[in-house]
DNA sequence: GATGAATGAGCCTTCATTCAT
DNA sequence: AATGAATGAAGGCTCATTCAT
């Protein structure tokens, strides 16, 4: 079909291609490899870093591309758009959530211990995670839809692990099941206002912000 | 909203023919009426509910003018353009903050029933103010500059109060002073939680967030 | 609203005013100026002349708005998108469409020279009109709704009063009613054919393709 | 589509896993088959009827594929790009335009009949050939080299043929040499306005068309 | 001073084309 | 040779800002 062209239409092609001549050995083997789901996750990250960063809308697509080193149409291909970026987002923090409050934290000899141990553990917690509740904090303000995945991520799957700890103790007899409840709901509560708003929202030191979840989760268990 | 808008007509009915011809020199001035506080307060009103319902970003300049009911070019002249709409959010709020705890809340007969009232109350003041809140954390998330305006907004200026109406009470001496200051420090936090947070974040019912405030209020003061 | 602002948020301002600093006074004159109406026609212009050259698809709003001499936003503005701009073409011809038959083609002494005097004049007229022609006629093919004005604009509108101009000749009792129709249609169809699709469509010289329009006429019209 | 596509499965189904280990190969050439011609056909096919359909713009080359079954790339290796696709279009239709007009139709006893029966005759050919004139029409419009290319398609190659047998009879001596070249070449406009224009174009009945292009053919061929 | 029409930079998205596999 | 993932230029459109009225 190549020399049978005796029909000439005038310019056709309207899109010359791009010759990027003099472009660097490295440079060119760098570029172009087929790595789906490398790009994937390389553009989620970096999604994540600008949305925590600079905002959902304040980031552009383009930023994202570039920081993520690759095309920007990759963005649409993959995730439907800037908005798929989104709910990709919560899909990979929920598949790195593997890790479980069981395999990290030891039991603590007594239940006051054991409860300030899992407050001080949950506000590391949140501030590892604050990139993503920078990102859907916000969100969640503006879409109630949002909120329960935000519930859910930062409380819910937490409150009966922690109950569940603490009823080992016998020390926790003398706690009524609201109080237990209260207690439980309290760790994730602390981790998220000593972990993340303090330092990200209200701008308090780090470090002055865990002394006061700890001063604080002391308070709550310590009976005289 | 004090002094501005002496003259409210429900939905500022525009240009309704008249017959007289005298009356023109005053429609005129009905039409573009030289009220430069009364238009002030309502871009920033305007502004507050199109922000903290859409956020800051999405919200456009146009909307904001409709729904104040004046030109878009107000916003510039006024505020210098969109975003010195929220220095002077911040403005409007801080003074329409006069109101005083002690106005307000009378002084409980125990220690722990102040606390507890404290927070109740607390709570309610962050529920109020969830617009301010629902537009101003997100941006303390992006932009540090803005932590310390809410830091003082949410948390100190609160703190001191609380604390000198805790020092009242007998009862009180034997709270240590670090202890004191978490309590202080604590009512803040649990009307940030339970007020705002709890329902506009997490989406968690407003009056179980209520309940849940007043419970850990009480587990944080009673002692056996 | 000036010196009040003790609270600063950091750098806000995001775009940058351009400074279009050296600009020509004659420059600056000849921008901004407020003509809705001129803008409008001019964008239609604008448009009509790029799609018929370029095709529709393949002319930008950019271009558009640099052939009127105006902003890209006005297209939007106007006629809510380069989409807008089809019908409002249409608008457009149809007002201009005022001109009647009557009023510029005097009758001929015999039918047989007011039926060529009709087609030659339609022949013409269709040339005139090949701008809308050969913007319409390729979203016709593509849209059945287009066809339905094309037909109007192109055909019944003129039938009846081709017709009715036939009528008065006496030569005309001898054509049964079907032939009259067929002659009236005829006017249009000759003028479509010879007027737009030979030159612009089949790339027969125009000269030619009038020659053969009169030639076809006076076939269908002598009679032995 | 003769010679190709020897092995039609319905939808072609893709990957039926296949127990049989042996039989990879086959199936292997099955996926990939190595069966250019028919590959181009398809996507030639492919082509004339989404351009036809939507449009040579508005047509994606991935659509283009996908309809045609095969890989985007292949538009590119083949065609040249989807510019490629048009001249390959004309050329495919030229090499299946052997069909010779003397084959199809029986001359007819009178030259009346003769003239008529060779535009109904035409008339069908040209809604036979609807896809191509609905695409090529729109890019003459727009671009001049493709006019000569439409103006042979459409009636350069049709005039002498029709010629030569309307001199054939007798009753044709009464015709100037201008009289006949002209209803030579109204066969083909004829055949262009009733078989394409009207119904495609102009949005008209196509039986009407028809009726329409008959009696007109007998205005034009017959005299008292 | 107030208005809102006009501006145009920059956004998200599409899609022809390239090229590693 | 065939595939389709990756690319990125360019498109339509939005909207903060400017400025003629």
């Amino acid at each position: 079909m190549n020399s049978l062209n005796p029909v000439s239409f005038g310019p056709q092609s309207r899109r010359i291609a791009t010759a990027k001549p003099g472009a660097v050995a490295l440079q060119v083997q760098a570029r172009r490899k087929r790595d789906r789901a490398g790009k994937q996750q390389a553009l989620i990250q970096a999604a994540l870093r600008l949305f925590a960063t600079k905002g959902y809308e304040a980031t552009t697509t383009r930023e994202i591309a570039a920081s993520a080193n690759c095309a920007e149409g990759l963005i649409h291909r993959y995730f439907g758009g800037k908005a798929g970026l989104l709910p990709a987002l919560v899909e990979d923090q929920i598949s790195k959530e593997v890790v479980d409050l069981g395999h990290r934290v030891q039991p603590a000899p007594t239940m006051e211990e054991e409860f300030i141990q899992l407050v001080v553990w949950e506000v590391e917690r949140m501030w590892e995670n604050r990139e993503y509740l920078g990102v859907f904090i916000p969100r969640a303000i503006v879409d109630p839809s949002v909120r329960n995945v935000l519930h859910r991520a930062v409380l819910s799957i937490r409150v009966e692990a922690v109950a569940k700890r603490l009823r080992r103790y016998k020390g926790g007899a003398s706690l009524s099941e609201d109080e237990l409840a209260a207690l439980s709901e309290s760790v994730g509560v602390l981790g998220l206002v000593f972990g993340f708003m303090r330092p990200m929202v209200l701008g308090q030191d780090r470090s002055r912000a865990k002394e006061m979840a700890a001063i604080t989760a002391r308070m709550l268990i310590q009976r005289r």
